[in-house]
DNA sequence: ATTATATCGATAAAGATATATCGATATACG
DNA sequence: CGTATATCGATATATCTTTATCGATATAAT
């Protein structure tokens, strides 16, 4: 199986699809074509159906896909069906958020505990959690075999978080914090960028506004 | 100005840069480099020096750009100087996060109150900011001529919720919800899609291990 | 059985994005 | 004052992503 030739925006849109195939299933839809799933999501049919075929085999004509069927192999090829462990280090506002988010769960992500510096809310717990002081990251990540880590803390100490999560075992981080993170070639970086997203919101407004005042003015 | 031949990956790289020069604005560096700013970033000197150029104007060989004029470009030229009101709708865990979260004013967002359909919950405060309940939505937001809603119910009503927002006259939409809404034309929907983050994360974890595994097998 | 049609998969074309190359220019130094 | 160098901006090339086109095939209808 050649999974490395798949492009990121591609991995990007199977959860979609998944979401969708999930309402799907629901309703007992037994079959599902490209050009529907396309028409749903708002995407090109041959783009749908390139997707699909980095991951999965079947397809037939005139009736399109077993919608059981590839709910189950997208799940299988992102790994949903085998769940990882994962830590947040920085129980504030976000990382409790997250910590208290059961919906994870579908998506084969398992967060264990929680860690943070402050030492009012160490030893504290969320939705049945623990959070942790830092100096137990290491121990708890070895000993559980933890490789993903998620960071919540503000801008100035992410780097430093990353760090210590590295040296704790961790292979992957998705990063909250609005900061480029360094790290050894192996490790992967997830950002989450909440930034950018409000970049692209924010420049429509202006840019639609400033439209409207030049065809008033 | 031609502001609209900008993309969208350029859009969503401006806030990095903003967040770097910010830092060496505090340690009062005068003036960056391209090159610089590509060396810490992880990012090509030329992808960098055009994405400065759709924005700003100067950069002068040998020098650079200065700091705080970049800082400034930027920030104007996303709208951040020009803050814009907000409201969040379906105040559950991430609702209330986002809500308390005041960084959110640096990048002109201005989140003035939520919104959710437990009756329990409509009336309370969060962070001195109070939570409606969803009859006052169109009233509040005709009044208050909010342009941005931000979405964080549950997959099953997210497309409802969407509909009242648009019908309040909102412009844009923030959707941190895993489904795909359908709107009006001229209204702009940003996904934050944490799925995705996750499918990229999964796949990649998984992929280490099979290939690993191969190796010891 | 034959024809029409929905759909697939493959290949080709177009479009967007990222990277490399090169000449121009401002500063620094001898 | 002239030369070396860091850096910019522009142009060209390469890569990646999306969209269009077309023949093949399975089902359904006549």
């Amino acid at each position: 199986m050649i999974d490395q030739g798949i492009s990121k925006q591609t991995l990007q849109r199977l959860p979609f699809y998944l979401g969708y195939l999930k309402t799907l299933d629901k309703e007992e839809v037994e079959t599902i074509s490209a050009t529907t799933i396309a028409e749903v999501l708002k995407l090109n049919q041959v783009q749908v159906r390139k997707d699909l075929a980095s991951v999965c085999s079947l397809g037939r004509p005139k009736v399109g896909y077993v919608t059981q069927e590839l709910i189950f192999e997208i799940e299988h090829f992102l790994g949903y069906d085998n769940a990882e462990s994962a830590v947040i280090v920085g129980a504030g506002k976000l990382g409790k958020a997250l910590l208290g988010y059961r919906g994870f769960e579908e998506y084969g992500l398992n967060i264990v505990a929680a860690f943070d510096a402050d030492e009012q809310v160490a030893g504290t717990e969320e939705n049945g959690k623990k959070i942790f002081p830092m100096s137990k990251l290491k121990n708890l990540c070895e000993r559980m075999k933890i490789h993903i880590g998620i960071i919540t803390v503000p801008a100035e100490y992410a780097q430093h978080v990353c760090d210590a999560l590295v040296d704790s075992g961790i292979l992957a981080i998705w990063n909250f914090a609005p900061v480029h993170l360094t790290v050894p070639e192996h490790i992967l970086v997830q950002n989450e960028n909440m930034a950018s997203s409000l970049a692209v919101l924010s420049k429509h407004l202006s840019q639609k506004f400033s439209v409207e005042a030049q065809k008033n003015g």
